[in-house]
DNA sequence: GCCGTTTTCGGCCCGACTGTTTTCAGTCG
């Protein structure tokens, strides 16, 4: 069992206790656990069998200890066992309800027998529910309108389209009258890979103007709350957004707290608390001040809150970047100063992942050439499909000697000032085979190795393919190691923890596929490559001229875990690659 | 349930908004 599985069992323990009504406290902690036990890199697994203190990890106690050793043990953990016997998992269905929560849940649960979205809708349209103690018309139609967002896709929305919507956004508020200051937050601004909802942080002077603005967005299907700061419309594609209308002097704050994460602010307001201040999105306060009992940032007490670094600072911390705020190993690296510098975008010298007409790319050689030039690039792989990629017209080795005669001519052409590596995309077969002979691949410049086919394959079997094709002399890089498609397939089974650690043995690369359908290795794996010290190549699989400008995405991505320049090979000459693959990093 | 450079007990981040209320609980972020 890895580390994902455990932590969601205790994610569940948490939710079905929450709905019996446990101490908060409790179920802080299981959360707290299973977060620390998801981002490790560590094997939960492998601990438990090496008879390791798991305890000793800070936010694992003697009970979640326990709970782990079981669930390696056994598969099974006997507490969640029991409580589903009394209250069916399907009621956590009920709490993606918006409007209803743990409480309310559990009350339409013991007064009304009600297990799942079918009977609560029921219930709400015969009346019951607005028969009961708490609840009256209002709320059962506020249940009744959540049920049918509830119902609807649900999904979180990819960076990209977020991003989309975040530019509309901005089109549209960008001119109000008297706006001093206009910033989205939230898990847009950490550039997490999916997005739950849009965060608008505004300094105006007039809260109505702005919110009247924000109320003629073309796309608004309803306005969920309006209050005298805060705002949420719901779009016609059911996402929400939220607005929050703050004075200049608390931009910072407010910006810190919306941006979150949450456990980053938790982690911030607990170092706040113990050197006797108060951190909110009105600003930082010396606790017990008159400020803080006003949370009137204009009197005594006030301590910061203008720009997002005086609320770092005043808690004698630089400022962190955003997309580092997931409290996992930034505050260390802040506490000894050793914040890294992230890659930027600017970094990246080449693309090693991309298809041309020969397959199913949509723009010739020649045309990829100038599309990279135009982006500053210095060097580009064509890495076509093989081919078991039939629906593509992947490449036989004839067709791929032909492609690269021609790439050979393109080079001649370009002179010093360009490059274009004869690569492939090979195939890892269902049987581990290479798609292509041993002999072709050792012609080719640059090799990338990917499973299109046999996904639903034992994770032995997928992580044993993977496993050969490092092994592979000719290979250079595992291509979109996960084969996830964010919203529309989950990753296939495979051992990372063992991929990882082969790619290190082997002296090959992992891709982090820049495509924003893909973003594959996530932001976790990525670290863990990095703590590895796996190297990592971020190319964008682009199959247009367009395509290449993906990258960005993966440069979000790769901030995310931490990584910098020096942990990604394609910030290099291709020289200077060509020299570390296969030599064990 | 977990934690500790004030603590092995006593605290655990913090505030806005809504609805059902006579002063606050629930939900959300």
């Amino acid at each position: 069992m890895d580390n994902a599985k455990i932590a969601q069992q205790l994610e569940n323990l948490a939710s079905l206790l929450e709905f019996q009504g446990a101490n908060p406290f409790r179920l802080k902690a299981y959360r707290t656990g299973a977060q620390v036990i998801r981002d490790s890199a560590q094997s939960i697994a492998d601990a438990v069998a090496s008879h390791e203190d798991l305890t000793a990890w800070v936010g694992v106690g003697k009970s979640v200890a326990q709970k782990c050793i079981e669930l390696v043990q056994t598969g099974t953990m006997q507490q969640l066992v029991e409580i589903q016997k009394e209250v069916p998992p399907t009621v956590l269905d009920l709490l993606r309800v918006p409007n209803l929560g743990p409480k309310k849940a559990a009350v339409l649960f013991k007064e009304l027998q009600i297990e799942n979205l079918e009977q609560l809708k029921r219930a709400c349209q015969q009346n019951e529910v607005q028969k009961l103690k708490g609840f009256a018309a209002k709320t059962q139609q506020a249940i009744l309108d959540g049920i049918a967002i509830a119902e609807q896709a649900n999904q979180r929305m990819r960076w990209d389209q977020a991003d989309q919507v975040v530019d509309a956004l901005r089109m549209h508020l960008q001119d109000v009258p008297m706006l001093k200051r206009l910033e989205f937050a939230g898990s847009y601004r950490r550039g997490k890979e999916t997005v739950g909802d849009i965060d608008i942080l505004v300094v105006s002077d007039d809260h109505t103007i702005v919110m009247d603005r924000l109320g003629s967005f073309p796309d608004l299907a309803s306005t969920i709350v309006r209050g005298g700061t805060k705002m949420s419309i719901r779009l016609e594609n059911g996402f929400q957004v939220d607005l929050r209308v703050v004075p200049e002097i608390s931009f910072g704050a407010a910006l810190q707290y919306f941006t979150g994460s949450q456990t980053h602010n938790v982690e911030l307001r607990h170092r706040a608390k113990q050197q006797n201040l108060k951190i909110n999105e009105w600003g930082v306060f010396q606790i017990g001040s008159p400020a803080e009992l006003e949370n009137n940032p204009s009197l005594d007490g006030w301590v910061a809150g203008k720009e997002e670094q005086d609320v770092y600072q005043s808690v004698s911390l630089p400022w962190i970047d955003p997309h580092l705020r997931e409290n996992r190993e930034e505050f260390a690296w802040a506490d000894a100063d050793q914040l890294p510098k992230l890659l930027e975008l600017e970094d990246i010298r080449g693309d090693l992942h991309m298809h041309s007409t020969a397959t199913d790319g949509k723009n010739t050689i020649r045309e990829m050439i100038q599309a990279a030039q135009a982006l500053g690039l210095q060097y580009i792989a064509i890495t076509d499909h093989s081919q078991r990629v039939a629906v593509a017209g992947g490449l036989d080795e004839t067709r791929l000697l032909k492609q690269w005669k021609e790439i050979d001519i393109l080079n001649a052409e370009l002179g010093t000032q360009f490059t274009v590596l004869k690569s492939i995309e090979c195939d890892i077969r269902e049987n581990g085979d290479m798609d292509l002979s041993d002999d072709v691949l050792a012609e080719a410049d640059w090799v990338m190795a990917s499973i299109h086919f046999g996904i639903k394959q034992s994770r032995q079997e997928i992580t044993d393919r993977i496993l050969g094709a490092i092994e592979h002399p000719s290979v250079s890089a595992i291509s979109h190691p996960t084969g996830r498609l964010l919203n529309r397939r989950p990753a296939y089974e495979v051992d990372m923890a063992a991929v990882i650690s082969h790619a290190k043995k082997y002296g090959k690369f992992l891709e982090l596929n820049a495509s924003s359908k893909r973003l594959d290795l996530n932001d976790i794996h990525l670290t863990h490559a990095r703590q590895a010290g796996v190297r990592i190549v971020i190319s964008t699989d682009a199959h247009s001229t367009d395509g290449l400008a993906s990258m960005r995405y993966g440069i979000i991505q790769a901030r995310r875990a931490g990584l910098t320049q020096q942990h990604v090979v394609n910030t290099r000459s291709w020289p200077e690659i060509k020299a570390m693959i296969g030599v064990p990093s």
